[in-house]
This record gives C-alpha cells, structure tokens and sequence, in this order.
DNA sequence: CGTGCCGTTGACGATATTCAAGTGCAGTGG
DNA sequence: CCACTGCACTTGAATATCGTCAACGGCACG
C-alpha cells in the first residue's frame, strides 16, 4: 500500500492507521513537465510522493535553471512548508507523478505522533545532508566526478527502495535534466557521459542506467555513502507491493 | 543577553524562560581555525551561535574542501541533529566564538514549546533555503556573480542582526575562504574581487567590507531576498544590547 | 511524411586552474 | 631595533576545463 519509504518502518498500529488516512485523504496525479507548485506560490500543504520521479529546481530570471534534488517514491516533498509565505523554489514532475497532499492540521497530527514525528524529523536531516552534499558536488568535483557521484547517490537511493535489477534502475532524465542538476551545460554534460561509458563505468540508455563497475565509480567520484544516514535503513530487499 | 535572532521574537515569559535557561547551561568558547565538531564524531548536543562567525565545511579525501554555510550570531548549527548516528561535515570556528550547547533533553523541551518551536522549524526552512541557494549559486552562476550574490546575502544577513554600520560589516574570512565557498581556486577568487573592486561595486580591506553600490551588486549577482524568508524578520536596528 | 525533441559532433572562444614566484605585513625572538 | 618567519594576498604565463554556436542524425508521435 504505502511506497517502502513511506512506511515508517514498524510503526505502532495506531500510528500506522494515522499516516494510512492522511496518506490516502487526497492523492493526486500530474503528468511530467508539469509543475506541482511554483516559486512565490503560497504553500497549503505538504506534498508525499507515491509514484514516479520529481525534482526541486529554482530557474534564474535570464533562464538558467538548476535542479536541486530529485524526489523518488517515498520522499517528502517539503515537511513544514506551510511555515513560509511562499515558496523559493518550484517542484516539477518528471515522469507521471502520484502523490499525497497533506494538509497543515493532518501534517501537524503525524508530526506530533511520536514514532512517525521523529521519522519526519530524521527524513528532514537526511534531506539537508543531501542538499549539503550536492554543493560540494557542484563546487568542488570536476564535471566527471560529479556526473559519477550523482550516479553513485542515485543508485544508493534507489537500492534502498528496491529499485534495483541487474545492477540497473530507471532514469527518467534527459540530458539537459542531468547538466542543470549538476551545473554544466548539456554539450558538456553529453561528452563527459560518453567518457564514463568509454570507461566503462557504467550505461545509460533509453532511459535506463546500468551500473558496470559501482567500484571504479565510487572511486571516481569520491563517493562516501554515508551522508545518506543509511537513507530510510532498508537494504536491497523486495518492493513493498501489497 | 541574547543575540538579536535568539530573541524569537515576542515569546511569552515561559518560554523566554526556557530559552534563556538553556541557552546558559553550557556555554563555550573556541578560538579561531578550531573545529566545534568533525565529521564522523557523534552529535551530543546542539550548538546556538552567541557570537563570531563559524562555518559548516565538508573535506575531500584529497583536500579539497567545500564551505556550505556560515552561522553568524543568534543562528543555530543543527536542530534535531541528535538523530543522526555521525556528522556527515564539520563545524568550525571563523573567528573567536561564543556558543551555547543545549541538551538534547533541553532541546526537546524548545521544540515542544508552541512559539519557540515554530521558530525553530521556520529556522530550519531558511537554513534549507539558503543551502538551496548556495547550490543555485555555485551550479549556475559564473565566479563574479557568484562572488556578487554571497557579499548580498551577507549583507542582508548582517543587517537583519543589526551590524551593518555605513554600508560595511566586518568579514573575517580570508580570500582562500571565499573561494572555498564559492566553489573557486583561491587565484581567481582574487582575480574576480579585484573586478568587484575596480568595477566600484565594493572594497574588502583588512576583514571589513564597504558595499560602495548595492543596487548594481544586487544586478550582477540577480540577487533575489526572497529565500530569506525576512530572515529573523528584522530590520536594521540597533543590536540587543543587555 | 513532416515536426519536434533528444542526443551528438566540430570548431572556437571564454572561463577557470595550475604552477611558480614575489610582495607586504604582523608577530616572534634575538 | 631588526632579522626571521609565516601567512595572506598578488601577479604572470601556460594549460585545462568548460561554454557557445551551429549543424546534423535518429526516433517517436501525430
């Protein structure tokens, strides 16, 4: 029912039952390219994701644009939002989304439950810590180490909700999506691809990636896991489907 | 007593109590270039700024080093920080600095207070707005805008404490610093302050910087306050002197 | 069978890094 | 008082990395 992050690990049963209503009072579909909510809107609820892939991204006013993070299936698009008066960034989909609205009573409930408001808490840091992680990225790596560790990053997010087979996993983003996230132009970003798959590092095509060689690519990137808090605490195991 | 973004606003007596209280349980000092706490220690306890600059870092194994943040006086290191099993970066001290440690126990009972712990969640959403920024910055803009938007930020910052006296604060970093933070060698962060300099945008002598035109800074670095959230929601006044 | 987006390529120029050397200044100790 | 030291800042030249512009091919979709 819940997507694996989502679930809280082993949440008392009257918890569970407060998460599963909020969770279910109003779930939404938007198509990709679409945006969720946009910079200087008025935040009225807190967005869960279910289903798909979304970004946080922030677009300068002569065009330029950069993707700030990537939603995947169990994050929590911005805890507490209703605290600002508008919004400083805009969140978009990127390939069909599903996901929970969640109002600020319904939100403020699950944040005062002890078990799940502590999970809220530590999500919060984990997602500050990747945010901290992509400026170093961005600032201090090479546009080939960046490219490797947000691949390295995305992998270990995606293993830890199952979504790994075959050492591969969906990728939804086009080129020009991966060089706004990691600060280069799409010209550029295309020709340091083409450098990790010559290297044989890893693949990517028709919206897939697989990883051939996780070892050399941590190595290139200088990929240390462990900002990633153990991200949600779930190793590879098996989709939460039921 | 406190500093300016300590005072939380108007709180009622209870809760400036509280505040004040465990904001005097322990209060440290540290001396310039020391660390407050290193990546991979435990977290203990959560620092408040009470005076000098301080600055959040990450190191690579080959040492490079990507400055994330600067903590000025009233701001709060890591809220809730208690919940992660090691640092995933170090804090360390710009200047000479005053802080409080608080208790993870003294932490919780400010969280659970009703304006207190507001202020610490809208706290928190500006912290998480300004490190979006910075990743905005350093991914989309080039060295002299980059340069330009962090000495706005700044300024903004330093007024809502109440330190900007004749259009200049005090600004103790060093150019290697600087580039560190912005994402750039030290030899071009030279190069790049020297055209703010001749371009008459502002001076930066002996750890004090004039801001000699606002508004054509704000221009080149399209520098938008918004992500500040009114930040502390002060205006320039005098300090909290008491 | 067009149309549009995505990925790819080449040539060129701009931006930023590297390496190395030198200046100025404050603090230290003789 | 002055040499000595260390650090921050500055400069130049050579190089590497990355961006810009423009064009073309493939592929999906209508």
């Amino acid at each position: 029912m819940l997507p694996r992050l989502l679930s809280f690990g082993n949440l008392p049963p009257y918890e569970r039952q407060l998460l599963e209503q909020a969770l279910r009072r109003k779930v939404r579909t938007i198509g990709p390219h679409k945006d969720i909510i946009r910079e200087r809107d008025k935040p009225r609820v807190a967005n869960f994701m279910l289903d798909g892939w979304a970004m946080r991204y922030k677009q300068l006013s002569d065009g330029r644009r950069q993707i700030l993070s990537f939603f995947l299936p169990g994050d929590i698009c911005d805890a507490n939002v209703f605290l600002l008066d508008e919004m400083d960034h805009s969140i978009g989909a990127i390939t069909h989304v599903t996901y929970a609205e969640v109002s600020h009573a319904d939100f403020e409930a699950l944040a005062q439950a002890p078990e799940i408001g502590a999970c809220l808490a530590f999500r919060n840091l984990v997602t500050m810590a990747i945010q901290r992680e992509w400026t170093t990225n961005i600032g201090q790596r090479s546009a080939y180490e960046r490219l490797a560790h947000l691949f390295c990053e995305t992998f270990h997010r995606m293993r830890a909700i199952g979504q790994i087979r075959d050492d591969g996993f969906s990728f939804p983003l086009t080129q020009t999506d991966l060089a706004d996230a990691t600060g280069m132009t799409s010209v550029h970003g295309n020709r340091t691809l083409q450098r990790l798959r010559c290297e044989g590092l890893l693949e990517l095509k028709s919206r897939r990636i697989v990883v051939r060689d996780l070892e050399r690519l941590t190595q290139v990137a200088q990929f240390t896991p462990n900002y990633l808090h153990a991200y949600g605490a779930v190793k590879q195991a098996a989709p939460e489907i039921s």
